[in-house]
DNA sequence: TATGGGATGACTCGACGGAC
DNA sequence: GTCCGTCGAGTCATCCCATA
């Protein structure tokens, strides 16, 4: 998914954009690294945001949102699951690693993927119950899963977890080359998500262009707007420590943000 | 009005080859 | 081995026009 994730990123844009009306609330759940690429979509509806899988828990921030998109799932090393298993139940054998390790690895990190994914669903207001049935605010939510054993037991367990909810298919596909760009309207935001993940020390103007699309154009301006103090951006810059370095002149200087 | 895409000019840097 | 000139790559800055 990291591979390809400004691709993909651009093709969900596209397709929630078409399906979405703008009054909805947009919650995106992805990955850390998809993160950045979803960002900044802002003006197309009532509320957007995007969160990633290892910062949700007890979060309320999305609450009052109606729709919850999930892309991509919270797949974990292959070690983690017999690290775990060893951890209750002691070191096992050789015999073991080669009958049953396997079956109890896949079952083991399906079981996680589904905490994860139902987790994510239930940032929304669908965790609210509204009366005294235990009903909740209709809520969408849209899920790319696996066409595989993973995906089924996902969909299994969803159910499973959140009775009486309504499952239809999504004609969603993710591998699209003819699908356009979709426009953003804050490549601050962007960027702002982007030096979040990543760790202290200094990365380059055309590295952050390529990795989230910035068009050359749009990359001025945005870097006007950094030079500008008072500027919203700038100040969430500052305040995780990054800050904006330009070395050299004409065609030969270099720009860079810089986190401490 | 904000943003994207293409084109163009300006400048620096590093690789390369030739002269000494 | 060192110096120097040439050349291409990379990047910034700007303009113009198209598009949503």
């Amino acid at each position: 998914m990291t591979k390809y994730a400004r691709q993909r990123s651009d093709r969900l844009m596209v397709e929630l954009i078409e399906r979405l009306s703008s009054d909805r609330k947009v919650f995106v759940c992805c990955h850390k690294d998809v993160e950045p690429h979803l960002a900044g979509f802002g003006n197309q509806w009532a509320a957007y945001d995007v969160g990633h899988y290892g910062a949700l828990d007890g979060r309320n921030d999305w609450q009052e949102f109606d729709t919850a998109v999930i892309f991509g799932l919270s797949y974990r090393s292959r070690v983690w699951a017999l690290n775990s298993y060893m951890a209750f139940n002691g070191v096992q054998t050789d015999h073991w690693l080669m009958e049953k390790a396997n079956d109890i690895r896949k079952k083991l990190e399906n079981a996680q993927i589904a905490v994860s994914v139902v987790q994510a669903i239930n940032r929304v207001r669908c965790r609210r119950v509204i009366d005294s049935s235990g009903n909740c605010a209709p809520t969408d939510v849209y899920i790319v899963l696996p066409r595989d054993s993973t995906g089924a037991y996902l969909l299994k367990a969803i159910k499973k977890e959140m009775p009486g909810i309504n499952v239809l298919d999504w004609d969603f596909v993710l591998e699209d080359k003819s699908t356009k760009r979709p426009r953003r309207s804050n490549h601050g935001e962007a960027l702002i998500r982007y030096m979040e993940t990543i760790l202290p020390g200094e990365v380059s103007a055309s590295t952050i262009k390529t990795k989230l699309g910035i068009p050359q154009r749009s990359w001025m301006r945005l870097v006007s707007q950094i030079k500008d103090l008072s500027n919203d951006i700038t100040v969430r810059l500052t305040s995780m420590g990054v800050r904006l370095e330009q070395r050299g002149i004409g065609r030969g200087a270099r720009t860079y943000l810089v986190k401490a």
